[in-house]
DNA sequence: AATCATGTCAACCGCAGTGCG
DNA sequence: CCGCACTGCGGTTGACATGAT
């Protein structure tokens, strides 16, 4: 299976590989090692380009690859890694045990988002599929002190689609408005699926009074700051600047990626 | 048996990041 | 600082395989 073979207007061959040029491409690396891909095809006797020679390296000719079906253990971290990483699927291939990141794209693009989908998962946000939002925005002046009547909008920091990021976003945002800094607490709060949840009711606004489980805390994004109210008393609330919440973001993004 | 839809997977393309002169 | 070359990444495409009708 692949793609016909031809070659485009510098002479460069193009479309499926053949038995003979994998062969020389890895006699070339075993013997001289990873080296300069641009020069690396001239010096093999390929007829390639170096960017071709590298992803067929990278996606099939290099040792340890693990090729074919995936396990359901291996679908499972897949998605776990998604709902934590989004699309860097490079960087799911690096937790994944010698699988590439083309073959984890692929499975998840025909199966596993389909699969989420079926499953009335939303596979972007791994939220269940219903109307509502995500990420929490709102504007100061329309801002009250009581979560109950907080008037919201979802115009102001993020777009009414919650991103992969947003979520990731709010999910480091609980963690640290939390209080609770250490990674360990931090980490469980990457890993768990349960974020808060909030449907829009018939004025465009949101009511706290619909989420997704029972322990999570509601956030406010306001415009320096963001607000934790506690779920076991909703008049309560921390507040966290946003500087404080994006340099915490980026050292525990350094500690985990 | 023929046709169509869907799944699979290798490979390409374009863009962004990085390093170097 | 700037421009160029190179690398790496994510999105997309294209061809074959397989299953359903």
């Amino acid at each position: 299976m692949g793609r016909k073979t031809w070659f485009d207007d510098d002479g460069m061959k193009k479309g499926e590989w053949t038995a003979e040029e994998d062969q020389k491409l890895v006699a070339y690396i075993n013997e001289h090692g990873l080296c300069d891909w641009r020069s690396l095809p001239e010096r093999a006797g390929l007829q390639r380009g170096g960017k071709s020679c590298r992803l067929r390296w990278l996606n099939y000719l290099r040792p340890g690859i693990r090729r074919g079906k995936f396990t359901p253990q291996e679908e499972e971290a897949i998605i776990k890694l998604h709902a934590v990483l989004g699309n860097r699927w490079a960087a799911i291939a690096k937790k994944m045990e010698n699988r590439t990141d083309n073959d984890i794209k692929n499975h998840w693009n025909s199966c596993l988002k389909k699969r989420l989908s079926k499953n009335g998962i939303d596979p972007m946000t791994h939220e269940p599929i219903i109307n509502n939002l995500t990420v929490t925005t709102t504007n100061e002046e329309e801002c009250g002190s009581s979560p109950t009547n907080t008037s919201l909008t979802t115009e102001s920091h993020f777009s009414s689609s919650p991103s992969g990021s947003a979520c990731l976003l709010n999910k480091l945002a609980a963690g640290i408005a939390s209080r609770q800094h250490d990674l360990d607490r931090i980490k469980n709060i990457l890993l768990d699926r349960k974020i808060t949840i909030n449907d829009q009711d018939e004025e465009g606004g949101l009511r706290r009074d619909q989420k997704i489980g029972e322990e999570d805390d509601f956030l406010i994004w306001d415009d320096g700051e963001v607000r934790r109210y506690m779920d076991t008393d909703p008049m309560e609330y921390e507040t966290t600047p946003y500087d404080s919440v994006l340099y915490e973001s980026t050292q525990i993004l350094d500690y985990l990626f």
